[in-house]
DNA sequence: ATTGTTATGGTCAAATAAAGTCAGAGATAG
DNA sequence: CTATCTCTGACTTTATTTGACCATAACAAT
């Protein structure tokens, strides 16, 4: 008995798949409509089926003309990525770890040397002005989110 | 379905690609015509995406003969320009702000594209897991951190 | 020169149209 | 029977659209 959450998985992913690129943009609104289900039912499934673990990056934008903007990535890269610099959920990213983790991509060729500096000068200490339990916990995220696209990307440059 | 904004502001830049000099004077009255829309929405339009830190300057004249008149501004000095939106960077910065800022540094071929992906990925709504305020603080630290680098590196790539 | 008229453009706040969050209720699998 | 997953709705945040009222410039008629 699939949940209705499973059909909008499903229904999208069916979307997803389909699509040129694998980007696709809809609405919120619409999807619960069709579903007859409230809008933030969409936010759910989204929030537990369309993460960066299973290879999808999720962008919105509110307002008029509003949408849901999901992408799909190679999802065996990313978690090769993932488990390479263990960033599980919660986890703690510190700044010397973050580092390292960019010279292996570096080493790797994924990252430039330009484009690592880049990025260090967006998750080094100085750049977040906040206690250390959550600069790590943002490094995460932000690491993850960086992770995705490289995944879709493939790294080449 | 994009909003009519979004339309009006394609417009308008293809008016400003397309032109010599990227100096364009057009009407307000007329574009509202256009898009059978309130002739404040091209204010509006004009103060969102035709900004200082996409590299837009706009001027107008009102009364008879009035005009709109926008400037693409010519690449100049890379540590002018820098300096110049480092000036903008204030102590919060939205996510729109900030997608313009880098909008803006590649227009000035100071990153290209796929540094600027990047460096969205790093400080998009969903890389920042706190409230609202720190968000904005932290782009701010991270765009300062960011710049500071461009502008020894001299955005050469 | 002064004044009135008309043609522009500017500002701001309210209304509308999305999407996001979160906590609690309900359902289901082990 | 309990832990986890799903569903719901009230409240929040953000982006866009609209309209009422304001400011300025050119022109025409004193």
């Amino acid at each position: 008995m699939p949940s209705i959450s499973d059909m909008i998985e499903k229904f999208i992913l069916n979307i997803v798949e389909n699509s040129e690129e694998g980007i696709i943009h809809i609405q919120r609104n619409d999807l619960s409509t069709r579903f007859s289900c409230v809008p933030s039912q969409i936010n759910y499934v989204i929030k537990t089926r369309f993460t960066i673990e299973r290879g999808f990056l999720v962008e919105s934008k509110r307002g008029e003309g509003g949408f849901l903007k999901i992408v799909k990535i190679p999802v065996i890269q990313t978690k090769v990525y993932l488990e390479r610099v263990s960033i599980g959920i919660n986890n703690y990213i510190g700044a010397e770890q973050a580092k390292n983790f960019l010279k292996g991509l570096v080493e790797e060729n994924i990252l430039n040397e330009r484009e690592k500096n880049i990025i260090w000068q967006l998750l080094k200490d100085e750049s977040l002005p906040c206690d250390r339990e959550n600069k790590g916990y943002q490094r995460g995220k932000m690491l993850r989110n960086l992770i995705g696209y490289l995944a879709k990307e493939g790294g080449k440059r």
